[in-house]
DNA sequence: GCAAGTTGTCTATGTTACTAGACAACTCGA
DNA sequence: TCGAGTTGTCTAGTAACATAGACAACTTGC
């Protein structure tokens, strides 16, 4: 057997050939083919598909799992990782710094905004009086197209109005606050807890029935200690880390 | 001699030396560091600023060569290809289409455009009387956002009233012509001289003083035979090449 | 427990990429 | 005419890439 049929994909001049099945198969993992926690095809299938021998496989998922997005697990398969994105919560703490941070592309949805009036919980966080006009924003947020968190934040009519219309084009909070003359502002209450997924979080999150959220309240204040904004954000389990440093 | 200093570029893994070396060389060209008809370094040069060995860049250059983007010359040096579009003369002649075959994407931009009296050249073309009203069309055709022609087209008034608008936004004498029930259209007769670039077309096709240009005069006819418009457009001879199939 | 299927590791072999050096063939300007 | 500088071609050696086969170690389901 001395053929070598290489690929029968496109060929990439001067790319070796694991380094071409390692893009096919992160591919299949960014596109869903692969999805999260699943099981990769045997090595030896996957040299079969690419038409390689099984060496070169697994020179290309050792690749993959170097960069840390598959786990190799012997005698059972090899597993889509679930990258969970180190989301630490500081003082400073901004969606898209974060994100970029770990080397991926933030993004942000507008999915609704609105005006309605406080209720006691917003009021009390905004230090506002019940009733006071709000600007309700409610935006999924993702991290390289993949949703992390759908929650809903509200901000002071009066101090920002038209707040919704202006996320809609700048697709982030800080721009958003910036654009109304807040130039710096930092997180002074965060509240974490867990719940389980339900309809309308499997929708947003792309998550499975019964997987996990994390809900995140928080209030972020001014140079000058007033909040600004506060938020109630539910972020897919699976694929964020929080930490605290103190 | 056994240290291998590699790249001190950022190294892509699974990407071959000479294909960094190719890429590197190739971005220069696209970004205009090295320009048309210029000489690139010396292959020493080029494998001392890669930190590669001089053949590595002979297989780099090899690559270029074969796609056309570089010609070397033995003895003298290796110089960057004003790749030429083939520019067929046809029946259907279609600007965005022979540029888009070349792998280009076609883009027209309107410089002027006008209400004028038909001269007597003009006149005899359209086979209206001189006098006659006619629009006015002055444009520049781009491929891949760069000039290959700087041309006038003429159209009856009558026919065709406010196609300067329409070609503004539309882009494309086809569509133009289309948005006024003109289905289809033929060359009915082209003519071609050469001549020396001008100020205008140094400035508009981005010349060297001294450059030739192709000035290429045609009639179009509509599916009866009545022509339609008549253009004089002015080509940067070093960027197409024209053939007439019979 | 067992069999089937998986990943991990080993040896072996041929091909390609890259480096190294030398020289030929050619161009161009002094 | 000459010499410096260029591309073209050759040989040679090392390292990386890719294939091939065999077996160990392990997981899973029966």
């Amino acid at each position: 057997m001395t053929a070598h049929p290489k690929s029968n994909a496109a060929e990439p001049a001067g790319v070796t050939l694991w380094r071409r099945v390692a893009d096919g198969l992160e591919r299949g993992i960014g596109d869903g083919t692969y999805a999260a926690h699943s099981r990769l095809p045997g090595e030896i299938e996957i040299a079969d598909r690419f038409g390689v021998n099984r060496h070169t496989v697994r020179r290309a998922i050792a690749a993959l799992a170097e960069r840390g997005l598959v786990r190799a697990e012997r005698g059972s398969g090899t597993y889509v990782e679930a990258r969970r994105i180190p989301y630490p919560i500081r003082t400073r703490t901004r969606f898209s710094e974060i994100v970029g941070r770990s080397g991926r592309e933030a993004s942000g949805r507008l999915i609704a905004g609105a005006i309605e009036a406080a209720d006691r919980d917003i009021a009390r966080r905004l230090e506002v009086k019940p009733g006071t006009e709000l600007v309700r924003i409610d935006a999924l947020r993702q991290a390289d197209g993949v949703p992390i968190c759908v929650g809903t934040s509200w901000f002071s009519a009066e101090q920002f109005p038209g707040a919704a219309k202006v996320y809609a084009a700048k697709r982030s909070i800080t721009k958003t606050l910036a654009h109304f003359g807040v130039r710096d502002y930092r997180r002074s209450s965060t509240r974490l807890v867990a719940a389980i997924a339900d309809a309308s979080d499997a929708m947003w999150l792309n998550l499975e029935r019964g997987g996990a959220v994390l809900v995140v309240d928080s209030i972020d204040v001014d140079q000058e200690g007033r909040p600004v904004v506060t938020s109630r954000a539910r972020f897919a389990a699976e694929r964020v880390e929080f930490t605290f440093d103190s």
